[in-house]
DNA sequence: ACGATGATGAAC
DNA sequence: TTCATCATCGTA
């Protein structure tokens, strides 16, 4: 099975279509491996956690109000000012950091907000498919919201500004699979009814549904 | 339905 | 310097 490494150029393209585009997609977190008895299932004491994306949302533009960007740059969005492909990383309600991926050029603010992913594939064996929380396919395995992925996979505010890439421990990869649009289901995006009836309703997140 | 929990940004 | 808010989750 092939593994290609997104390159930045998957991600300086407009947030809607990179949105689509990474479900199926996988995201790599890469640990050090302790000595012992436990093999270490990468290579050279590392080991690989890969997780196939399953739910996204897309924040795209100045004018987005449910976007951290709407009212202008400040310390904490100044990431989602700069080119795509670096993690936008903050924390939310107080314990849940929230892992997103920049999108587009620079000077035009949008990301991607990892919301879910599976880490053992049912989707593309066809087996023991059931919905979670947001709709979103799940499996035993459920990584259904975005303080669940991030606190599974040890993400935290660190990650903010940094590169998807090897460098990071944290990248993503095409491994594949192919995701016909019918797979594919678009709704309005969670938790944010403060962006007004408008931008509130915009069907900006988008999720994989079964059959 | 609600509380936990702390950074953020806007107001003062 | 305060204070309301918040791209959530687990328990009820």
């Amino acid at each position: 099975m092939k593994r290609k490494i997104l390159p930045q150029k998957f991600f300086t393209r407009p947030a809607l279509q990179v949105a689509r585009d990474l479900l199926g997609k996988f995201l790599i977190r890469e640990f050090p491996s302790p000595g012992g008895v436990d093999a270490p299932r990468g290579r050279g004491g590392l080991k690989q956690i890969a997780l196939m994306i399953t739910e996204v949302e897309a924040y795209d533009g100045p004018r987005d109000k449910a976007s951290h960007a709407s009212r202008g740059e400040t310390r904490r969005n100044a990431i989602m000012f700069g080119a795509g492909g670096y993690f936008y990383v903050y924390l939310c309600y107080g314990m849940y950091e929230m892992l997103n991926i920049v999108t587009g050029a620079k000077d035009y603010p949008a990301a991607i907000l990892l919301r879910s992913a599976i880490i053992n594939f049912p989707l593309i064996r066809g087996v023991d498919c059931r919905r979670g929380r947001t709709g979103c396919v799940t499996d035993n395995m459920v990584l259904d919201g975005p303080g669940k992925l991030t606190r599974f996979l040890k993400i935290d505010h660190s990650f903010n500004k940094k590169p998807a890439d090897k460098s990071t421990s944290l990248w993503f990869e095409d491994r594949g699979v192919k995701i016909p649009d019918k797979m594919i289901r678009r709704a309005p995006r969670i938790g944010v009814a403060y962006a007004g009836p408008i931008w509130s309703k915009k069907k900006y997140r988008f999720f994989l549904t079964k059959t």
